[in-house]
DNA sequence: CGTTACCTTGATATCGTTCAAGTACCGTGG
DNA sequence: CCACGGTACTTGAACGATATCAAGGTAACG
């Protein structure tokens, strides 16, 4: 965080990478070079559409959207948030066509790049390459605690959970102040993030309101105790560390790979 | 299918990559040099503990084992399958400690290597790193259906749609005949994976069996009607091409970079 | 032949859903 | 300035899917 201004990258997609690893100056060039198409998306618009053919990949710089998988019935799973600095479709251009959907919950700045730029990457920029497939691991590992928490949490303990989380991974992008953070979602996407009906993530809500655990502004949300509300929702500081920066990634991928041959 | 038997290469994760991009010579070689460490492991062994550090990268090449994460209280989730070819924590060797357990559910055989070849990989073999990167996301896509079917779908549906999901990961590697597989799980490992109660999965696999979507014999599990039991599970077959092989990826990971170039 | 691990099924309890009704808020057009 | 309609939030009441409790049953194994 103490990096001088001038070597600070602008885009939250830099930031959350520097974080982690120092770039080198052709590094910070081809990722500034991969943000520069930008385009901008009004709320409650479709970035992707499930069953649509995949077409660039993207990069949220501002905004937040959800990656949500639907049901034929209507029957609707979030999947994930999407937060400024976080990618959409990395790998998955390579499929033949999108199993979820991308839609934005506020106005959104969105960055935009042909596939095959990353095929580019993987081939110029190994090291690169690396941070940002890790990057896909720790998306991964979101997704599996919100399976533990759909799958084996109660309502409190899973909304609780989803609040925490949300404040750690805002705070790393510098968007909580004092615990209070803007939370653009209807309680119908709570709902369908946490696999429960309204009605019920209404109540429970309410219950932790009622507790004093948080307080509900409109969108203003603010977590009175962080420590207690983790322990409410069981947020494993193991998860923690997942979603921060990783000590020793930088120091991985500055190892020679020539020292330790293939087949020694 | 129809390759040459000299070309094929003799481990799943071999021939799992060679079904969806044609291997070089060198790349056929690093790659067999990855597996040639193998350990073998009992049933019902650790292969990695949640919370411990991470040691080397694994590829499960015989066997069965379940990746799972548990709450402080004894609750469980089965967060995925490991099947012949899988790799288990590629990435994730970077974090500091694992965010999950996985455990064999038979005997099992593991090759094992350390982490730092996968920089190695990444630096000398892209097109490997792309593929096996690919490989990643299609795991993250299995994780999020699942997510899907725990936080949407009724018991029926999910257990209908593990089984078909299970039925075709596991065609892709030759291990069904006839609509008939071994399934070595224990009523306990399904309810943790579907997020149900020991008791319901009885009831509901009763159910199957009733409807005579399926018959049970021991391990050995046999689907009668996959048409059917996959409607049941609301199967998307946007889901199945996940799962399967993409065609243009071996088109895109052969694009030369060079010729449109970063910062042009 | 007793012990253990797993499967099975009935009875009861509960968490979360669904249905229903009402409220608050906001933008829009008269 | 007010009436209107839409969207989201809130709360009560009844219902239902799934959990929990309890009690066998069966097969493998030392």
């Amino acid at each position: 965080m103490n990096r001088a201004q001038a070597n600070m990258p602008s885009s939250p997609l830099g930031r959350k990478i520097n974080s982690y690893m120092s770039l080198t100056s052709e590094e910070r060039t081809f990722l500034a070079d991969l943000e520069r198409n930008v385009t901008r998306h009004g709320s409650r618009s479709d970035l992707l559409q499930q069953g649509e053919r995949y077409g660039c990949v993207r990069v949220m710089r501002k905004g937040w959207a959800i990656r949500h998988k639907a049901l034929p019935d209507g029957r609707r799973q979030v999947v994930n948030f999407v937060l400024p600095g976080d990618i959409i479709g990395f790998y998955c251009n390579l499929f033949e066509t999108a199993d979820h959907g991308v839609t934005t919950l506020t106005p959104a700045e969105v960055a935009n790049f042909q596939p095959e730029r990353i095929i580019e990457l993987f081939k110029l920029f190994p090291r690169l390459a690396a941070a940002l497939a890790w990057s896909g691991a720790k998306e991964e590992a979101i997704i599996a605690e919100r399976l533990l928490s759909v799958g084996r949490r109660t309502a409190l303990e899973r909304t609780a959970h989803l609040i925490v989380e949300l404040l750690r991974r805002l705070s790393i992008v510098g968007l909580v102040e004092e615990g209070r953070f803007t939370l653009p979602v209807t309680q119908e996407i709570l709902a369908d993030a946490l696999g429960l009906s309204i009605v019920h993530i209404n109540r429970t809500l309410r219950r932790l309101r009622d507790i004093g655990l948080i307080d509900l502004a409109g969108q203003q949300i603010t977590v009175h105790d962080v420590k207690q509300l983790a322990s409410v929702g069981q947020f494993d500081e193991l998860y923690l560390h997942l979603i921060q920066a990783p000590k020793q990634l930088e120091h991985a991928l500055d190892a020679k790979p020539d020292r330790k041959r293939a087949g020694d």
